[in-house]
DNA sequence: GTCCTCCATGTGATCTTATAACGTTTCAAA
DNA sequence: TTTGAAACGTTATAAGATCACATGGAGGAC
């Protein structure tokens, strides 16, 4: 994740996770994001949810709820798992964080405000989660359900695959076959 | 679930699960697909893996793992949970079932045999669950996708909502407000 | 046929994920 | 300052999934 890539794409539609510029602006920009987010709808954003968000600020992939919840005490807050789960609770309901269903784990929204219907880069190797956006109701599910007349109220896009680190990474030792010149990967 | 319509779409394309003609021809047919899939391929279909396909094919919607064991336990197969989480395993192996990731539950493949990334749409009324094709590279998520050199392998695509069904039930109880004259759903 | 190996099954234990229930505290509006 | 809703802390437990190890049966090698 020693990134210095010169691409930069629209901030709308720019697919957030993997390679990121600046990592400290991840956090400072989600937290004041949300803040500000909080304070316009009248939410209360307390200390755990605070920190519950900034924990999943700090990375691009997603946490379980009992690792997050692992930090928490460690930050001196509650250590049950509904202490972790309500602060959850309260960033998926009003669009600060979404659930991963296929690793059951949290990861920070990386659009917020925006009205969107998220879809996700999953990096099976490195666990890395990248955010994008999809338009689920204009292809073949959305045909599907005007066709049946099943009304879409949310939807679960998840994809699982290799991120193009890895996938530069597996390339290269499948070159040099054998011998370790990339750095190694838990 | 008292379907009478006669529409009907390409056997390809239509989405399965809502409003299915015969039932009693589903579990039979699915079940016929899954012996000829695995004798094709050298797969063992055995009696536990039988009984669990079967039992997904009783339902048009998605089962947990321990509902499926308690009917296994009921017919007399083993009532450990690796009895049937081996069985599932096997089953969504080799396309005969899916695992729904948002209910983390297990449905029988409606297209057995075919090459093919389901889609699901999860009514959040009664449950029921059909499985329709998806074409997810071939959207917002395929451009993402591209754009960031992420390589999709696999993808989870559910939509909630509500089935057909559930929406004129209701309609017609908005209409008649109060007065209960459709049948209760559970 | 006998042995042997692989795969499937049965079972107990354990781990992970998630929620129910209930009392206490906080906060802001009336 | 009262009061009511929302948030929090904690205990207990439900629900989902896997580990580890012993047993058993099908099929190939000999």
């Amino acid at each position: 994740m020693t990134s210095g890539s010169p691409m930069k794409l629209d901030a709308v539609t720019k697919p957030v996770g993997f390679a990121c510029d600046d990592h400290a602006s991840c956090v400072v920009d989600g937290l004041s994001a949300a803040e500000a987010r909080c304070a316009s709808n009248g939410l209360r954003f307390t200390p755990v949810r605070r920190k519950v968000l900034e924990i999943l600020l700090q990375e691009h992939r997603a946490l379980g709820a009992y690792v997050i919840l692992d930090r928490l005490r460690d930050e001196g807050f509650g250590s049950q798992p509904p202490v972790a789960y309500r602060a959850l609770d309260f960033l998926v309901r009003n669009g600060l964080a979404h659930k991963i269903e296929r690793l059951n784990a949290f990861i920070a929204c990386a659009h917020p405000g925006e009205n969107h219907a998220p879809a996700f880069m999953i990096c099976r190797l490195c666990d890395s989660v990248a955010e994008a956006q999809s338009a689920p109701a204009q292809g073949a599910l959305g045909a599907a359900a005007r066709a049946t007349g099943f009304k879409i109220e949310r939807t679960v896009v998840e994809a699982e695959g290799v991120c193009p680190s890895c996938s530069d990474t597996a390339a290269s030792e499948a070159t040099d076959s054998g011998s370790a010149t990339s750095e190694a990967r838990g």
